[in-house]
DNA sequence: CCGATCTCTGTACGGCGTGCAATATTGCAC
DNA sequence: GTGCAATATTGCACGCCGTACAGAGATCGG
């Protein structure tokens, strides 16, 4: 019945999709190896290269299964745009902490996957009902999407798995040599929060105002 | 004379900086292999060991010495604040094109060099001359560096050593279904410039403006 | 001159991505 | 049913990688 086309040879015992659900799970700060995908699968190395052309496909397409992981539909609603964008950003930042090293990912291919395009048509729309022309909406996306990965591959780098808490911490202990850095000695309490949420809100919430200004 | 301290065994025939040197020289896309380096500098690979712990700290070596190729006193002068945060945020950027790789390594490490340092010190400065109180000027700094920083490495995953005209022009041609995404759809000629100077200048002004409100 | 100390090398281990030929399995045409 | 062509999976191999470890040679203070 579902039996798809008359080829022949064996079934197949695996599909990209079930590589990319292991890889997924395997996942933690960096791309699985092709070889620990296979072993996960009970499998030899070379049976993936029946489903994937290379490891740079897998992690295409591990990118587009992460931005999945943030609701899209946080871009939908009655409540106001600005505040749709924050909830939606907060969410795929909280995606990409989680799941350590999977910002860098994101950010090291270009983003062209279903889900990219998605989102970014949603995050257009909500510009354009901010009152900015069609040119300036579509500026203001990609200024978006930049602070926003931007933002969580600095602080994913920097978090390496630890709390909020212990990172502020860590950061505030730090010794910075006044004579040379007076500024940065004196704000260094501020400093110290850079990698939170609430930074992230902020800084978003002051592009947000100025791409409306 | 400048002989170090009367320290036993035979003399040093690297040092930390030669290393870094040629791994910078070798830098293209990639940080080169500790193999490859050695290889270049006529070495077994071992010996670089007795320089540096790991690849890691080549890693991080290579990171502020690509922070320094950008001129921090881009940033000092009697300019406008404005134009001395763009100009100095234009030429990072154009480093870590041209050194392409380059900005996903500086937005892999936490950047606490003295380099990274006395960037920030000087852009707290800049802030602060436009008179924002200081915890709003350490905020302000450090949206700026994730704006940059975000621009860069994605512009650098989409260039991939083609230039600006070949990456608009590949991108002008992409055909996207206009009855999924049809804003995208239609402002696709902006969105096709979204990696040039031009839409990063633009994005940048829109987050000082923004800053600054 | 001795022994301590340091640099550099030889060798090796375990991992990686992946190319290639062989093998096993299947569907289709006859 | 039988043979054929197409296919999935494997075994093996290659050339990379980072780096641990022990030993050899150089260079110093005493």
């Amino acid at each position: 019945m579902e039996e798809k086309s008359g080829r022949p040879g064996p079934k197949r015992s695996l599909s990209a999709g079930r590589i990319v659900d292991v890889a997924l799970e395997l996942f933690d700060g960096e791309v699985p190896s092709i070889r620990g995908v296979a072993a996960r699968l009970g499998v030899r190395p070379n049976t993936l290269y029946t489903y994937l052309p290379d490891r740079a496909a897998l992690e295409r397409a591990l990118v587009d299964r992460l931005l999945a992981e943030a609701d899209p539909d946080l871009l939908l609603g009655r409540r106001s745009w600005r505040r749709r964008v924050e909830d939606y950003a907060c969410a795929l930042r909280g995606v990409l902490l989680r799941r350590r090293g999977a910002a860098a990912l994101l950010h090291s291919a270009p983003m062209d996957g279903p889900n990219a395009l998605l989102v970014g048509e949603r995050l257009l729309a909500l510009f354009i009902t901010a009152g900015l022309p069609p040119t300036e909406a579509s500026r203001a996306t990609y200024a978006v999407i930049v602070q926003v990965l931007g933002a969580a591959t600095l602080t994913a780098a920097d978090q390496d798995g630890r709390s909020e808490e212990e990172v502020v911490a860590a950061r505030q202990s730090l010794e910075i040599p006044a004579e040379h850095f007076p500024l940065t000695a004196q704000t260094w309490p501020t400093a110290a929060t850079w990698n939170t949420e609430h930074q992230f809100r902020w800084s978003l919430r002051a592009l947000l105002d100025g791409l409306v200004r």
